[in-house]
Parts: C-alpha cells; sequence; structure tokens
DNA sequence: AAGGCATAATGAGCTTAGCTCTCTATTTAT
DNA sequence: ATAAATAGAGAGCTAAGCTCATTATGCCTT
C-alpha cells in the first residue's frame, strides 16, 4: 500500500514526520488558544480547567494534589499554584487527609461542578470545531494513530517522571 | 453508552471530539517538551529554533520581521523578541530594507545556518519517535485528517489575525 | 523509642512564549 | 502638507510550566 498507487488519483506525497509534528502542534496551539479565549469569560484558564475536569471523575473521596499533578503530568508545585487559583475562586477545596497528615484532598465545591459542567461545554465545542467534519470512521482511525504514537514515544523512553528528566537514571537497573 | 456492535471484533467506541482534542494535546506537548530538552543543550529554545527555520526558507533576499510573524502565527511583537535572541546568539542579522526604511531584514548568518541543520536533525528526532512506527499510509491519513479539522477551524473562524481577537470583526462584509 | 530517609505540599524564584498598549519612524494616500 | 496606516520596538503583563529548598509527616530500621 505504500510505494506508487497507478490507480490513485492523488498521489499524495507521504508526509515525513516532521509535517506530521508540525501539523499537530498547529493545530494543538489553536485549540489551546481557542479554549483560553473561550473560558477566560468563566474566568477560568485552560490549565484550570483541565484540572478542574481532572478533579471532576474522581470526586468521591477527594483528590491528592499529588494525584492531581500525576493525572495532569505537571510537577506537584505546578499542580500546586493551579490549586490555589482554583481554591480562590471558590471552585475546589482543601481539606486534610484523615489517613495522612501531609496530604490535602481535593474537593469540587457546587460552584466547582458547575464550571466543569461549562468547561466541558466549552471543550466540547473547540473540539466540535476541530473535529465535526471528521467522520466516525476516520475518528476511530486518529485516535488509534494518535495511541499509536503515544505509545512509541512512550516505549522510546523509559518514562521520566513529571519533572522533565531528559536523560536521568542510567544506573539502577530496573 | 453507545450501543452494542454483536458483529463488529472490536467495538471501537467512537471517540468524541473531545477525546480526540485530548489525544493531539497531550501528543503536542510531550513533542515541545522533548524539542524543548533537545534543543536546550543547543543554545536554542523551540520558539527560536521554529524562527530560525522558516528564516531558513526563504532567506534569499531576506525576510521581513513583519513576515516572520505572519508565518510563525505570532503577533509582531513576539517575533521581535525571538529575533533580538537570535541575534544576540548571532545567528541573525536584522539590516535596514533598502525598499522601506521602516522595515529591517533578517537573514541567517554562517551560524545560523549551521543552526538550522541541527534544528532540524532535532525535529526530525523527535517526530520520529512520535511517528516512526506510523506507516507511510497512516501518516498520509493522518495529516489529511489534520488538514481536514484544521481547515474546518479555519472556517469556522473568519481568520482573525494573529493578535488573537476572538469575536472581532463583524461588519466589514468580505 | 530515636534517627534517618522518603513523601506531600508549599515558598521563592526562574523560564518560555505569548499578549497588549504605547511610541517613533516612515510610507502612502488625500 | 497633512492624516492615516504600517514596521518595528519599549514597557510591562499573563499563563504554564520548572527547579531548589523548606516544613511537616509518615515509615522503616536499628
Amino acid at each position: 500500500m505504500t510505494a506508487a498507487v497507478p490507480s490513485a488519483p492523488a498521489p499524495e506525497p507521504i508526509p515525513t514526520e516532521v509535517e506530521l509534528a508540525d501539523a499537530l502542534m498547529r493545530a494543538s496551539k489553536r485549540m489551546r488558544k481557542a479554549t483560553f479565549h473561550r473560558l477566560a469569560p468563566h474566568g477560568l484558564t485552560p490549565s484550570q480547567g483541565r484540572a478542574l475536569d481532572t478533579l471532576a471523575w474522581s470526586c468521591g473521596r477527594g483528590t491528592r494534589l499529588n494525584q492531581l499533578a500525576e493525572r495532569l503530568r505537571i510537577a506537584p508545585r505546578s499542580a500546586t499554584t493551579v490549586v490555589d487559583a482554583l481554591e480562590a475562586a471558590g471552585l475546589v477545596t482543601r481539606s486534610p487527609d484523615p489517613d495522612d497528615r501531609r496530604a490535602t484532598l481535593l474537593h469540587l465545591t457546587e460552584q466547582g461542578e458547575a464550571a466543569v459542567a461549562q468547561i466541558a461545554a466549552v471543550r466540547r465545542e473547540v473540539a466540535a470545531e476541530y473535529f465535526g467534519p471528521v467522520s466516525s470512521a476516520e475518528r476511530v482511525t486518529l485516535l488509534r494513530l494518535l495511541h499509536v504514537a503515544e505509545e512509541a514515544y512512550e516505549q522510546a523512553h523509559p518514562h521520566h517522571g513529571p519533572h522533565g528528566h531528559p536523560h536521568a537514571a542510567p544506573a539502577a537497573g530496573g
């Protein structure tokens, strides 16, 4: 299926990896920007939105700041900052974890849950503007491809924590 | 959710637009990060790398800062900052445009051209780690899908300049 | 039980990458 | 000639992330 396909009317020139990367990053940047602008009227940043969203799908017992950071793939310290803003806005509360007094549990407030709904709407809106005209079959393909790429990347990199260690942990064979 | 599909061997659950957006943004962020770390030893940031790269493919007569900004899809002022760094690093030079004394023309220095080669290598490296295992056919598909999405977005938005005007230009029908 | 290391969160401070608003030269159009 | 537009840059801001150091706990070993 690769090589030249004589019957094909459009001999697609087989994009390089870099072209794919560029297209992907361009798309991403635009979506980020769009999200930013649409979230702004709600007094939220995309980062806060993501955090809120993450908190929403496991708020039964509360989420550790720790876990939040891990899920957002950011450093714990960065999560602290995000949560600070969210708390200041009255969207989440911090409470001490009874099981581990070092930890704080994060909970959505009622306002927070309301915000989550709004954020979800915005994200759906933006995503729909991008992927609306992509058919169901294509969506499946696209997501699969993205997953393939992601896994490839993760295999190429032995998982270098959220801190961004580029080439750490040389010894200590696991 | 979604109805059961008894006949399908792999009942792919048809990803939502938001899932696609998330996957895409996650991938993008990681590539950006990887690029950042790999460019750092060269004393460059991804942003500078992109600028350098852009300058490379039209340095015959020099590029206006103006145009650079447009191609990078950033505000002219932002381009100024990037170019400042590049100039300080001795990778580009600013020279007055003889045709328009307001404008400055940017040129790559020899060092700059050398850097471009290195940057290209890094970008290829990172992109390859992501898209290496994606077959040629899939690449074509992926890029096409990305283009579809991008065009959809551009149609949804009447092109709101590099300044990020979210909902500007109401009148003045084209 | 006490000491020492690991872990959770945070304080302080930095970087990247973008933005706006304002200002000065200049060009262009009236 | 003067008014408006344009190119670039100065000043200053935001968002989102990072590291390093610090504090309070928890846990494990002696």
